[in-house]
DNA sequence: GTCTATAGTGCGATAGAC
DNA sequence: GTCTATCGCACTATAGAC
């Protein structure tokens, strides 16, 4: 049997097999998230990550296969997006000021997160199984830190902490689906600082009781 | 890029043009809704509409083409979603939950606009301008409707109308979204009703100033 | 390299409307 | 009869998965 080295791009030595699975993995998300999953070109993933096919498809099973590795790989360890464990030091307005901050910041115009959104979403009724990464990853994790940051800070059971964190993130995240995902920034203008302050004063406001609410500003 | 395609010819025929071009724009829906713009099968369209190919290109120039027809068509006079006039005769905590109540109606498992949003979102970054018109003809109208009703409702200038609305509209989306489109049913259960209800308490907790709330329920 | 699928077109035939 | 929208089908060229 004679070996089976072919150096085709000969940049240097051979690299090792995790390198080839990451810069398949580049090209993927290059390609993927550019084009969403049916138009996107395994031809183009291979030329990109400088592999050829068929070593694609020895590192993955076919283009499905390839989509799910991505999916994985985009969205594992990635539960801390806009939420880091000092905030529950932190006064409740500040604290939510600081995720609304973080959170926007990640889904700023045309930045991976933006994407993959969209191809999320898009694909969403082909890949269920998918989509259902994504929320178990990200959503999940980010909606039980807002729950617990609202729960420490809400002072009895009258508001439910678990719809206040749905609520806050259901504005934010509508805020970026609107402006940024689609396009909406001229027909629906809104600043961004005079919407997260609105949206944290109306929050503040509907978790305190009767009582007044903690000084801010 | 083209503006909307208009059916060629005015008079008559063996059918009528206006059937026909009726039949492709639902076959396009059918093909669109399911599979996605890159997905979706010209010979497939003609074949579920009952049209040759020449038929269906000689009423819309390109694929492109016959897609954003098929945007506009789906969304025009679709303003009302969930928002009938008649709200504004009810107590707020009565509006916002019939608006709420017929959101989610609207937007409940695999109907036709669950699945018009996934496509949108996920070609936003190929079809802006679809996008845009998504926006104008569905959410901008519902998001002014809910503004005026806050507005109505609001005692005082303590409240911003418009960062309610987006809070309210922002927390049911994202609720249809997580729920429904990326299929976190069971990774994040929430139940529908207590949703509703607590959103909307909270809602009426924000908007009320030191005064306490209008009797509900 | 192979095989399949797709966007888009050209053309002769057809079947009503007038 | 003429007019014309339409059909069916073959065809090109391209591109993609594997």
């Amino acid at each position: 049997m004679t070996p089976p080295d072919l150096p085709l791009s000969p940049s240097s030595s051979r690299r090792r097999a995790a390198d080839k699975a990451e810069s398949i993995l580049q090209g993927a998300m290059q390609e993927f998230l550019a084009y969403g999953y049916a138009a996107a070109s395994m031809d183009r993933i291979a030329s990109v990550a400088g592999v050829s096919k068929p070593t694609l498809y020895s590192y993955f099973q076919d283009k499905e296969g390839l989509f799910t590795a991505l999916i994985n790989y985009l969205t594992e360890g990635k539960a801390e997006i806009g939420v880091d464990p000092a905030l529950f030091q932190l006064p409740l307005p500040d604290g939510l000021k600081q995720i609304a901050t973080n959170v926007l910041d990640n889904f700023s115009r045309e930045k991976p997160l933006l994407t993959l959104m969209r191809v999320m979403i898009g694909e969403s009724g082909r890949f269920p199984a998918l989509a259902q990464t994504f929320v178990r990853n990200i959503e999940k994790p980010v909606l039980e830190k807002i729950t617990q940051l609202f729960a420490q800070h809400s002072d009895s059971h009258a508001t439910d902490p678990e719809i206040m964190a749905r609520m806050f993130m259901g504005s934010i995240i509508h805020y970026v689906i609107t402006q940024e995902v689609l396009h909406g920034r001229d027909l629906l203008p809104m600043e961004r600082s005079r919407y997260i302050d609105g949206l944290i004063k109306a929050m503040i406001q509907a978790v305190s009781q009767n009582s007044n609410v903690a000084p801010e500003e």
